[in-house]
RNA sequence: GCCGGGGUGGCGAAACUGGUAGACGCGUCAGACUCAAAAUCUGGUAGUGGAAACACUGUGUCGGUUCGAUUCCGACCCCCGGCACCA
């Protein structure tokens, strides 16, 4: 029998028992109960990172206690293949992307396989796979038919480093949200996602995911931003065209004295023609918009355009700006200007002097102070016509009556939230499946000649787009009328092939479709975990997509993923780990040391699984203690040797009885804490001080070996969804020749929980002052017998008149004096 | 500025429904084993006072509710994350 810890050898036992009798592999099976748990696929740089480490221990955790609780699990893992970082090492490297790719994802692959996580290895994709992105071409062109895909020319995030376009969502603070490039604007023909056709049920649905952190929900609606306002017209004089402005403030309207406009917007450019001497102007805010990063810090400055316009209602003459401040891609690219009631309004106006003109008053009589600064709270309407007496609520209602009543507006929703643009420039990606005609415009392929390969043969040196340039994919006919037509040389964004990973794992291998009827058994998502990064763009884009495959009828249900778990980061002296800062710690070498058990049982064991994580190389060292504490512990119990008699708990005494409650104290608070709380932290703290306790219970009768081998029994089955490998073996050792990853979660014994006598706590004014025991029977009378009978609580009560006595049962008394 | 999350020993943390603050681990100190070291085992370890029993203080700050507050309420300070000329 071996004696000592080599957890380099019986992992690879318990691995390999694992994939021999397929026991992660997840089947179908209509009367069980399914549990979707999944993991947030990795994108293949070349090795893990703790990070991905943290991620997949914990979805593994819960996927094997689920798995013991008797349901039907699904694990799957595969690779978000395509992206950037593998065209970069081929410029840099000479190494082809796609080889690149391949063998980033057998190293990784081995790498997960080493750390036992149980994944349906029969089920892997990796979204660079023709068979995968296929059909996302498949469902590319189905969007297009719906126009829900659609192609225009528009102003977008440039980076010019990567020499791609970026979305909205990927880039933050004005720079590329990869290289931290500043961003500038370019023109360019896009294929957009209507995703603002779907804005409302995306934020609807939030108040519907319970099972999603706060923070993320709040994030995505500020996201979204949607605002209930009003448009309204306003005509400009010697100008066909009335001046289109979206207010959230039509209770203010009597208060406009001047509109503003974007640079960009077209009556700008008409400004500008009238009058050349505004190009100056209005370049310089163009040239400033270049960088996004410069908004940060801009004053409010704008010119006169000449132009005027008529107020709606009042029929006064307003002065139309072009102001800096105005975003030509938010609203109408108009505002109308409030200087009394909107701090923006009120900067600029009195920068050029323009008149402020308070409509809105504190309705508790209060003094407002516009040469501080805007009153932009609601209040009671004064200077406003018809509408002078009104809150601002009754106005907004009241004043939107009558613009619609006019005709000159109506009540809208804007969203912040933009359509998704998902054409790059790139050539690691999905071919956005689209033929050029002279004759026929845009042409969608047809469906019998898809998948449209990705080419091989390309040259990468990091200019521009490299399909651009190879003839052989770029020369086609058209598909309809069969003269020669060009290929579209753009790739799709690599959040298209993530939006929809999750669903296609429960029919990986459907090779004549893109989903079939498994999804109906498997999906949602029981459990998603990931990132907190991915909270805005990749969650965001995941439900979109749910939506659109459900619209399709290819899944049902509204939402993909039921529960989402944000782990925390994982830090090292207080910062992120991360390869520029130069303090990662390579997950490779600690399995190679202590096994994949020690750090598995690290992470879990440091912090709660939403916080971050402090990097500790002796809290590894105590995983490793412990584990080793546990083996030692487990084999001088069966050393002791034997037939384990049956346990007798008629004939326990009263330190057997003692101890065996603790087993199943402790048994309850772990199963609460791995399938409630997900605090394995604290279920690991439980299991060490149960083998504590264990450890110094050194009864040697044969009941005393009964609990003894009850005892570690269950900490083994405890302990198995975290240190799977060390469990397996153990489980043997203990006598069983079953597969500890198939046998099931163990059941509280209530018998062993009931106690003959119970021990209060017993306070004096508030204060702990002594501790009694009582029979658990003990009624309320006895019990404060008991407890003004302790010496030293009768030291602190010194004779004083007992005032109220407070018993809360089972936990104290508390004597107040 | 707005929105979320947080502040507890030397460190990571625990205290789940208002009821023993600091479980568990790390570090550290002392002891055992050893020629010695490593490994392992045993014990101590919030602060102050005390030989000890024990007492007092203590969960960012100030105040409140309560028999009792890390937990609830009010005001403030600080840290982390997100968003931001969004009309």
């Amino acid at each position: 029998m071996e004696e000592i810890y080599k957890p380099q050898v019986i992992e690879r036992e318990a691995q390999q028992e694992w994939e021999e009798r397929g026991v992660f592999r997840a089947e179908e099976s209509p009367g069980r109960e399914k549990y979707y748990c999944l993991s947030m696929f990795p994108y293949p740089s070349g090795r893990l990172h703790m990070g991905h480490v943290r991620n997949y221990t914990i979805g593994d955790v819960i996927s094997r206690f689920q798995r013991m609780r008797g349901k039907n699990v699904l694990q799957p893992m595969g690779w978000d293949a395509f992206g950037l970082p593998a065209e970069n090492a081929a410029i840099q490297q000479g190494v082809h992307p796609a080889d690149w790719t391949r063998d980033n994802i057998a190293y990784m692959r081995d790498q997960l396989k080493r750390l036992g996580f149980g994944y349906d290895w029969s089920r892997e994709l990796a979204t660079c796979d023709p068979d995968y992105y296929r059909w996302e071409q498949w469902f590319f062109l189905r969007l297009w038919e719906k126009g829900l895909a659609y192609k225009k020319t528009a102003p977008v995030n440039w980076c010019p480093n990567d020499q791609t376009v970026l979305a909205n969502e990927q880039v933050i603070e004005g720079c590329c949200w990869r290289c931290d490039t500043p961003v500038v604007r370019k023109e360019i023909p896009q294929w957009f996602l209507r995703i603002t056709a779907y804005a409302d049920e995306l934020l609807q649905e939030l108040d519907a995911l319970p099972g999603w952190p706060e923070q993320v929900r709040m994030m995505q609606r500020n996201w979204i931003g949607r605002s209930l306002g009003v448009e309204l017209a306003f005509p400009v004089e010697g100008r066909d065209d009335p001046l289109h402005v979206f207010t959230t403030r039509p209770d203010t309207l009597m208060g406009v004295t001047y509109l503003a406009v974007a640079p960009e917007h077209p009556l700008a450019r008409e400004a500008v023609e009238r009058n050349p001497e505004l190009q100056p102007f209005v370049d310089a805010c163009l040239k400033t918009q270049a960088s996004e990063a410069a908004l940060e810090t801009m004053e409010k400055r704008g010119v006169d355009s000449g132009f005027r316009a008529v107020h709606p209602l009042s029929g006064e003459t307003v002065a139309v700006w072009i102001a800096n401040f105005v975003l030509m891609g938010y609203g109408t690219g108009a505002v109308m200007a409030v200087p009394a009631h909107d701090q923006r309004d009120w900067e600029f106006a009195r920068h050029y002097g323009l008149p402020i003109r308070q409509v809105v008053f504190p309705s508790d009589g209060g003094e407002v102070d516009l040469m501080e600064s805007a009153y932009t709270e609601p209040g009671v309407l004064k200077n406003s016509g018809e509408f002078d007496g009104l809150t601002s609520e009754q106005a907004f209602a009241a004043i939107a009556a009558k613009l619609e009543a006019l005709g000159r507006g109506r009540r809208q929703i804007h969203y912040r939230l933009r359509d998704w643009g998902i054409s790059r420039q790139r050539y690691w990606g999905t071919p956005i499946p689209v033929i050029y005609c002279d004759d026929c415009g845009a042409v969608p392929v047809p469906d019998d000649q898809l998948p449209v390969l990705l080419p091989k043969e390309v040259t990468l040196d990091g200019q521009g787009s490299p399909l651009a340039r190879l003839q052989s994919f770029v020369a086609t006919s058209c598909p309809r009328c069969g003269k020669a037509a060009r290929r579209e040389t753009d790739t799709f964004d690599t959040f298209m092939e993530s939006s929809w990973y999750y669903a296609r794992y429960a029919c990986a291998d459907a090779r004549d479709r893109m989903l079939d009827q498994r999804v109906h058994y498997w999906l949602p998502v029981d459990q998603y975990i990931g990132g907190i990064e991915h909270a805005i763009l990749h969650l965001l884009y995941a439900r979109f997509y749910h939506k659109l495959l459900r619209d399709a009828g290819l899944v049902s249900g509204d939402e993909p993923f039921v529960n989402l778990l944000t782990q925390g980061m994982v830090l090292k002296d207080g910062s992120k780990m991360s390869k520029s800062k130069g303090n990662t710690v390579d997950p490779e070498e600690l399995i190679e040391h202590y096994g994949a058990d020690t750090v598995r049982l690290f992470i879990l064991f440091a912090a709660p699984p939403e916080q971050s994580l402090e990097w500790s190389d002796s809290g590894v060292e105590g995983a490793y203690r412990f584990l080793k504490r546990l083996w030692r512990q487990v084999y001088r119990h069966v050393a002791e040797g034997g037939e384990v008699p049956a346990l007798d708990r008629q004939a326990l005494t009263p330190e057997q009885k003692a101890m065996r409650r603790q087993v199943h104290e402790t048994l309850r608070k772990v199963t609460d804490d791995v399938a409630r709380r997900y605090t394995f932290n604290t279920a690991i703290a439980a299991n060490m001080e149960l083998l504590n306790a264990l450890s110094r219970f050194e009864d040697v009768s044969g009941q005393g070996c009964a609990i003894r081998q009850e005892a570690l029994e269950l900490v083994v089955l405890m302990l198995a969804p975290m240190v799977p490998h060390i469990t397996h073996h153990l489980w043997r050792a203990l006598g069983h020749d079953t597969v500890l990853a198939e046998e099931a979660w163990p059941a509280v014994d209530e018998t062993a929980l009931l106690q003959d006598t119970i021990e209060l706590v017993v306070q004096v004014n508030g204060k702990l002052r002594g501790k009694i025991t009582v029979p658990v029977s003990a009624g309320r009378e006895v019990i404060e017998e008991t407890a003004l009978a302790d010496t030293n609580v009768q030291r602190f009560v010194e004779g004083r008149p007992v005032k109220k006595l407070i018993v809360v049962p089972g936990k104290l008394v508390n004597v107040v004096v």
